[in-house]
RNA sequence: GCCGGAGUAGCUCAGCUGGUAGAGCACUCGCCUUGUAAGCGAAAGGUCGUCGGUUCGAGUCCGACCUCCGGCUCCA
């Protein structure tokens, strides 16, 4: 039989031969490098039959993800295997490859508690079975007896797999056996594929250990995650660990109290004080999107915190949201913090008659809104209690949604070129807990798919995902270790016009309902500045930096100089600083750059005498010494222009 | 909310098997008057997250709670 290679050619091999006799035909040395096969795209064991006239790709250490997968995919397993040889009682569940290494899921004996200070014991053995180089032998195993053996090993969850393998079959093709990857003594559950042997397993470490739902489900069991990675060479396990270190220089909790942005109380959990400078960024920040929304047809509004339960049953806040919102008793009233904007603008909307003429119009709020987040959810900036979203709210016709969705998007897209963004797009469609009829939703998430489809925008499907009123399209980002987050959301709402009775008058001089488009486009400031902050690693452009420039007088004589070029500078729109202490040139400088400050103005005799700046650029070093007026036209046009000034990473 | 880990000076961290807290940097003061990433010296600074327990004695051991960190669930 015949099969086809990557590079177009046809290779000759005897029938039956598998993937490693494939390998062989082209080379010895190809052979002992192999670790699987991808048949006909699909990812295989080295040892697996290849069907004639199929196309055979061999995969190596050079692989890429695909030799990453199978490796990791191993350690899975020998992370399972001494975990079995030290926990005796120990129950497992599932360990696969993940993006960047692999987990096992482990259910411990009572009482026992496994946290990283045992990874060292847990490695030590791992070691044991990489250096045996046990091999990975795949069996086939009917179900009835794969069932029987785990039951008898009391390996509970591996039989609860098996029966729901069964039950969730395509009733075409009922599955009547299960495949066992044997390593040594561990033999697994397993769909495969793997390496030809543990011994491949060149480089990994255990990171972390962590609580999972058995099956993600928050009524199941607890289980134990142990979360490792791996690599085909020490080398790139040492690059990822340095990778992963430099990850955390630029976390935005940790840049956020360097540079003074921003803090946490203890009294006020998941609620950002933003302290003088993180103020000003966020100040810059709300410029920007005030500036934009006028150009675009938004008038802004600003509506109170609280209200009454009544706004809230109506809404559906009640019904559906309750669990997360803050509520307090008034003079015999219960009065809710609001979590979303929408209801308070549908008050502006319906406090006056409205006509097809006037829509649509478009409410913006830097609203503040209050989520009681779980408390395991909180993360700095990232996941708060305090929220103040870039909000507005469209109230239009029917007609025209496809047009203002459209808008939305290009408006979200225009905000995110600004900083370098290229979000990932999600479409969220109705969740299980939801308001609305299902013509309703039909009629809404369609809308939204074509709305991307017209676009040619590429997006995910995230099904269930979406807002209890309508569906939506999310904007999201990931943060410095590549958690994903969503910023941005687009939503389509036919509901709550129709609860808060909604109405304008069309052309026919009836009264019609108006279509609701929620939108924000940072989502909200403190996210948005937290992937911001780890985007520019703390190096803000000019624009946002909350001191553009601080001027060092070489000794105390002067100072009196430095005063007259920062009063200059500032009388141009700059803010700037004087660092006027009695320390030397060297500390001030070293100090600035700390501070991450974009220019650093050296001023002593001859800058004095001549009526100009010596100019140092953040990590740029010197770049000139010029009159003050030229700096200042420099300094300005960069904050003007919004460019990240090359001070992006 | 769930599982695991952690909480010592403003920050980063020491503090062995229980014997009433320590360093560097920062802050304050003094000296130095400085030319592109740390000048020198002195003083000061802590209810060891909170509450309770064990003990002659608790930063250290035990319990509860709070907060934070890593995941899980959730993210309207």
């Amino acid at each position: 039989m015949t099969v086809q290679l990557p590079d177009e050619t046809a290779l000759e091999v005897p029938d039956g031969a598998s993937g490693l006799d494939v390998a062989r035909a082209i080379g010895e040395g190809l052979a002992r490098a192999a670790l699987g096969i991808r048949v006909d795209g699909e990812l295989r064991d080295l040892a697996a039959p290849v069907p004639d006239g199929a196309r055979v790709e061999i995969v190596t250490a050079r692989s890429g993800d695909d030799a990453l997968w199978l490796v990791r995919h191993d350690a899975a397993h020998v992370l399972a295997t001494a975990v079995m040889e030290l926990y005796p009682g120990v129950k497992i569940s599932i360990g696969p490859p993940v993006d960047d290494g692999f987990y096992y899921d482990f259910d411990f004996p009572d009482g026992v508690k496994v946290s990283d200070a045992d990874f060292e014991r847990i490695e030590a053995k791992m070691r044991e079975h990489v250096k045996a180089d046990e091999t990975f032998e795949r069996s086939e195993l009917p179900v009835a007896e794969a069932i029987e053996r785990f039951r008898a090993e009391g390996q509970d969850y591996k039989v609860e797999l098996i029966e729901d393998l069964v039950r969730n079959a395509d009733p075409a093709h009922p599955v009547e056996t299960v495949s066992l990857y044997r390593n040594g003594p561990f033999t697994d559950l397993c769909r495969g594929p793997h390496a030809p042997s543990t011994g491949r397993i060149k480089a990994f470490k255990l990171t972390s250990v962590a609580g999972a739902y058995w099956r993600g489900d928050a009524s199941r069991q607890m289980l134990t995650r142990i979360y490792g990675t791996a690599f085909l060479s020490k080398d790139d396990l040492a690059a990822h660990l340095e990778r992963l270190e430099e990850a955390r220089k630029r976390d935005h909790r940790k840049l956020g109290r360097e540079l003074d942005l921003f803090m946490f109380s203890e009294l006020s959990p998941g609620s950002p004080f933003w302290k003088p400078n993180g103020q000003q960024l966020k100040n810059e920040l709300t410029a920007l999107w005030r500036d934009e929304n006028a150009d675009r047809g938004y008038r802004e509004v600003q509506t109170p915190i609280i209200y009454d339960a009544d706004l809230w049953k109506q809404s559906g806040h009640w019904h559906v949201y309750r669990e997360n919102m803050y509520f307090t008793e008034v003079e015999g009233r219960t009065m809710g913090l609001k979590p979303m904007n929408c209801p308070a603008h549908t008050q502006i909307y319906s406090s006056e008659r409205r006509s097809y003429r006037d829509l649509p119009i478009r409410y913006s709020e830097a609203g503040l809104v209050h989520r009681h987040e779980p408390s395991g959810t909180l993360h700095g900036l990232l996941r708060v209690r305090h929220i103040t979203q870039d909000d507005a709210h469209i109230f239009c016709t029917e007609e025209q949604v496809p047009e203002e969705v459209q808008r939305c998007l290009d408006f979200g897209f225009a905000i995110y070129d600004v900083f370098g963004f290229e979000p990932r797009l999600e479409l969220s469609t109705r969740p299980e807990k939801r308001v609305g009829s299902e013509e309703m939703w039909d009629r809404a998430e369609a809308a939204l798919a074509k709305a991307l489809d017209d676009r040619g925008l590429p997006y995910e499907l995230n099904e269930g995902d979406g807002a209890f009123y309508g569906p939506k399209i999310d904007l999201h980002m990931t943060d410095s270790i590549g958690r994903s987050w969503q910023l941005g959301t687009v939503q389509l709402d036919y509901y709550m016009p129709e609860q808060f009775g909604l109405t304008y008058t069309g052309a026919d001089n009836a009264e019609h309902r108006p279509v609701m488009i929620h939108r924000a486009l940072m989502g909200s400031f403190e996210r948005f500045i937290g992937i911001l902050i780890e985007h520019y690693a703390g190096e803000f452009p000019l624009w946002l930096a909350p001191v553009q420039a601080v001027v060092l007088p070489i000794a105390d004589r002067h100072n009196g100089y430095a005063d007259r070029v920062a009063a200059e500078l500032r009388a141009a729109g700059l803010r700037v600083e004087v660092d006027d202490r009695g320390e030397s040139v060297k500390r001030k400088i070293r100090e600035a750059e700390l501070r991450k400050l974009p220019y650093m103005l050296v001023v002593g005799d001859q800058e004095a005498d001549d009526g100009t700046v010596s100019v140092r650029r953040h990590r740029a070093g010197d770049i000139a010494t010029e009159p003050v007026a030229t700096f200042a036209e420099r300094a300005t046009a960069e904050v003007a222009a919004r460019t990240d000034g090359g001070s992006a990473r």
